[in-house]
DNA sequence: TTGACATACATAGCTTTACAATGTATAGTG
DNA sequence: CACTATACATTGTAAAGCTATGTATGTCAA
């Protein structure tokens, strides 16, 4: 299991990234995630509705109640504009993170 | 400034990555990585010493009083047995979580 | 037809915890 | 001698993450 940090940290721009390739819903996206992720990420739907409520509130996401084809009813977000730019940002904040930890882990003293 | 929850991520395997190319203290590690990140990652020592301190209770790094070249008393810390396990375990989780993003990212869409 | 499982969204509330703020002390320097 | 950099430490509280829990419907096998 993943450290609640790095859980915590990689949330949103996994969000804003799925996001960012056409719209989805929540179940869909922990489903997304744990294929990407070869089932070891495994988002609970208690932790992600309220990220994808606090993202909407941020205006960084927009949702509409849509029909499954079965016609299940469905959350659906989209990204807006301003999610659009946090997700550059937290894209260059991670290239800084990952820059810092790659310069360590290339020196293999490990 | 960087998200915090990304700080509090990439804190522990960062010590842990200073500290596996040989002991160092408080300071100096606030230092490094400030100079690694090109300025953009500033801790401040009000964050570090408690997690240092977790770190240590944890058993993954050990500490000595020392005396600088100038008399000045430092707090070593060295990696421990357990805290290289700490380390590759964080380092794997990370290669995880950079491989989903990296994937997300390859495609674009942004 | 019914029970089990998957799908789908929501939130209250309780820990947990991060870290800002603050304190102490010494070395160097102009 | 005053100011800055170096160096470590801890408390307290404000914030927040997520577990637990609740609701509801679709599917499918037995």
């Amino acid at each position: 299991m993943l450290a609640k940090e790095l859980v915590a940290a990689s949330t949103e721009p996994m969000i804003l990234s799925l996001l960012s390739r056409g719209e989805s819903y929540g179940y869909a996206l922990i489903q997304e995630v744990k294929q990407l992720s070869g089932d070891k990420i495994e988002w609970t739907d208690g932790m992600l509705y309220p990220v994808l409520h606090r993202m909407e509130r941020e205006g960084w996401i927009e949702s509409r109640w849509g029909q499954a084809e079965n016609g299940r009813k469905r959350k659906y977000y989209a990204l807006k504009k301003d999610g659009k730019k946090a997700l550059k940002e937290q894209r260059e904040q991670w290239t800084t993170v990952t820059g810092v930890l790659k310069q360590l882990w290339r020196e293999e003293y490990v």
